[in-house]
DNA sequence: CCGACGTCGCATAGTC
DNA sequence: GACGATGCGA
DNA sequence: GTCGG
């Protein structure tokens, strides 16, 4: 298992011992350990199968056993069961503005709410308003959060994107069989919040164009490919379209 | 072995 | 309206 | 849970 991976296993058992109202020190003990690791420059297999991994600072002889089994196994039982305790959804809560784990916790408890999915519902049904320490007002913002986020779900803001969107721009510019290059929708209108990229490309080689885009250094797969219209995902994990159109026609696209 | 581990201020919403 | 709880950021 | 006296 990867570093990064290892962080986030870290900083998710900081997320779900707080859930159990585990003791504050221990918690933060797993959030520094995360961010030592972080920080730390070297490779953690090595330092693994050396027992050397009690020389990152915040890292002692628990949490280094945990990481020995994480990088070795890709498991550790610990966390296994940590988190069989709790719903996998619990965790998408904490990104709620005005949750932590307290109302989290009650939540959970008292209501059985599991997810965002499940909050949604029982704040519809006015349940959420019942809870000691929730009111009213606290379940209609809840709702009105939920939808808002809804509309963000796979958007991206516009300056997470453009240093790939112009990378693309300027790459299908430089093709000799393109004739014509731009953006369109949302990206092209520079909105705050894009939730995919277009491109226009007017040329008399469609085929040329569109082999040259999936094949293009920023793509990470390719999610259709069609004769006028192909999409991918970039690294990013922004959806890109294409429309590859004759150069008569590129007015009007 | 055993105690310390940052702390404060602010805002918000709920309860008494 | 005062007060404690909770969340959040400095 | 980790560190340091």
């Amino acid at each position: 298992m990867k570093k990064e991976q290892i962080v986030d296993v870290l900083e998710t058992i900081a997320t779900l011992l707080e859930l159990q109202e585990e003791n504050p020190f221990k918690i933060r003990a797993y959030t520094n350990a995360a961010r030592s690791i972080e920080a730390w420059g070297g490779n953690l297999r090595e330092l693994a199968e050396e027992n050397r991994l009690q020389e990152i600072p915040g890292v002692g002889k628990a949490i280094a056993g945990k990481i020995s089994e994480l990088v070795l196994t890709g498991e550790s039982t610990f966390f296994a069961e940590l988190r069989s305790k709790f719903p996998p959804g619990i965790l998408e809560l904490f990104g709620l503005p005005g949750l932590g784990a307290k109302k989290i916790k009650a939540l959970y408890e008292k209501l059985q709410v599991g997810s965002i999915a499940d909050l949604k519902k029982a704040c519809e049904m006015g349940r959420v308003a019942e809870l000691p320490g929730f009111g009213k007002t606290t379940q209609d913002k809840l709702i009105a959060t939920i939808s808002n986020r809804a509309k963000h779900v796979g958007s991206f803001q516009l300056g997470a994107v453009a240093a790939e969107a112009e990378e693309l721009l300027d790459d299908l510019r430089q093709h000799p069989g393109a004739t014509q290059v731009s953006s369109a929708g949302s990206y092209r209108r520079r909105k705050e919040i894009v939730r995919d990229l277009d491109f226009i490309v007017a040329t008399q080689a469609p085929e040329a164009i569109t082999e040259f885009f999936v094949g293009h250094a920023l793509v990470e797969s390719v999610s259709a490919r069609g004769a006028t219209k192909t999409s991918v995902r970039l690294h990013s994990g922004i959806q890109a379209d294409l429309r590859v159109v004759s150069t008569a026609e590129y007015p009007f696209a």
